[in-house]
DNA sequence: CCATTTTATCTTGAACTCAAGATTTCTATA
DNA sequence: TATAGAAATCTTGAGTTCAAGATAAAATGG
C-alpha cells in the first residue's frame, strides 16, 4: 500500500516551498506542476514523430485539422484557429507558411467574400495520411509503459479536470 | 454509474477521427489530447495572477526558482535553466529583462569565473513573496470545483504519467 | 606545466506568437 | 436602401524562444 515513491522534479519544489515558505499550503503545486511538466514532456515526444515528416507539432495540427473534418477537406481560417486555441493573426502565418509548402491552399468562398477557404492539396492529404499514423503509433509507444488500469485513471481524471477548466465553466 | 457525460472539445475530435479513419485506433489521443489541453487552459488561468503583479509567467519562474532555493537568493545561470527546462539563450535573455527592471542582479562567481552569479534584489524579493502568495491562491481556486477524491485520484495518476516521461525513464 | 577536452555562458539569426488596429464584407433595421 | 454595428481576416510591431556557433575558463592527462 505505502510503497516508497522516489521524489520526482516536482516533490523537490514542493520540499523547498515548505521550507521557504512553511506558512503557505502549496500543496496544490503537485497536480499543477506535474501537468505541466507531462505537458512540455508530452510535446518533446510526439514532436519526435514529426519531424521524420519534416514538419512541426503546428504544421500537424492545422493539416490534421483540415483532414479529420472530412472531404473536401476545406475550412474557414475562423474555424480552424478556433479549435485551435490560436488568435487570428497566427492563423494567417501559418497559412501562409502551409500555403508556400504546397500543403494547402486557398480558395474563394462562395457564401462570405470576407473569408477565404483553406483545402488540403493533394500532396497536403498523402502527407497527413502517413503523418497521422506515424503520430497515433508514437502515442500507443509513449503510453505502453502505463498498466491499462492506470491510464483508464488518468483519462477519466482529465476528463473532470478538463470539464473544470472547460471555458463553458465559466 | 454510467452517467451520460456530455462531450468535450477531445471527443469531437476522436469521433471524426473514427468517422473519417476507422482503420487507426485513435484512443491514446484522450488522454493525451486532454493532457494537453488542460495544460494550456491552465496555463491561462495561472496567467491571470501574474498580470496582477505585472510579470508574466516565465519572470515568475525564473524569481521563484531563485526564491525557493533559500537565502542568498542566488544560482548560477546553468543551475536556472536546467531546472526551468529552457535553453541558455533564452536564460540570457531572460536575465536581461530581469535586470533592466531592477529585479535580479548578477555578481562575480568567486569559485568559477565562467559564471556570473545570478540573486534576488531586494526590490525582486519583495515581489516573489506576494506573488507566490497570489499564485497558490488561485491555483487553490482553480481546484477548488474539483472533489477531494478526484483530486487525489488526479495526482495520482500524474505522478505516474511523469514517472513515464521522466527523462530518467529512457 | 602545457595541450586537449569539457563546461558555462553569451551571441546571432530565424521562427513563432500575440495584441491591437486596419480593412473589407455582411447583417439588421429604420 | 442607406447605415450602423458585427464579423472575418490581415497587418504590424514587439516579445519570446530555440539552434548553432563563438568565447572564455576550468579540468584533465601526460
Amino acid at each position: 500500500m505505502s510503497l516508497e515513491r522516489k521524489g520526482d522534479a516536482v516533490d523537490t519544489i514542493i520540499e523547498q516551498w515548505n521550507r521557504e515558505r512553511p506558512d503557505l499550503d502549496v500543496s496544490p503545486m503537485a497536480p499543477i506542476g506535474r501537468l505541466k511538466r507531462c505537458a512540455a514532456l508530452m510535446d518533446r515526444r510526439l514532436d519526435e514523430a514529426f519531424t521524420a515528416f519534416d514538419i512541426s507539432f503546428w504544421e500537424f495540427d492545422v493539416l490534421a485539422t483540415l483532414r479529420r473534418s472530412g472531404a473536401p477537406y476545406c475550412l474557414a481560417p475562423t474555424a480552424l484557429f478556433s479549435t485551435l486555441m490560436i488568435t487570428s493573426g497566427t492563423m494567417t502565418h501559418r497559412l501562409q507558411r502551409l500555403e508556400a509548402r504546397g500543403l494547402v491552399e486557398r480558395k474563394a468562398n462562395p457564401d462570405d467574400a470576407r473569408s477565404k477557404l483553406v483545402q488540403l492539396t493533394d500532396s497536403g492529404l498523402a502527407l497527413i495520411e502517413r503523418a497521422v499514423e506515424a503520430h497515433v503509433a508514437n502515442e500507443w509507444r509513449i503510453l505502453e509503459p502505463l498498466e491499462a488500469a492506470d491510464l483508464r485513471a488518468l483519462e477519466e481524471s482529465l476528463v473532470k479536470l478538463l470539464a473544470v477548466l472547460e471555458p463553458s465553466g465559466d
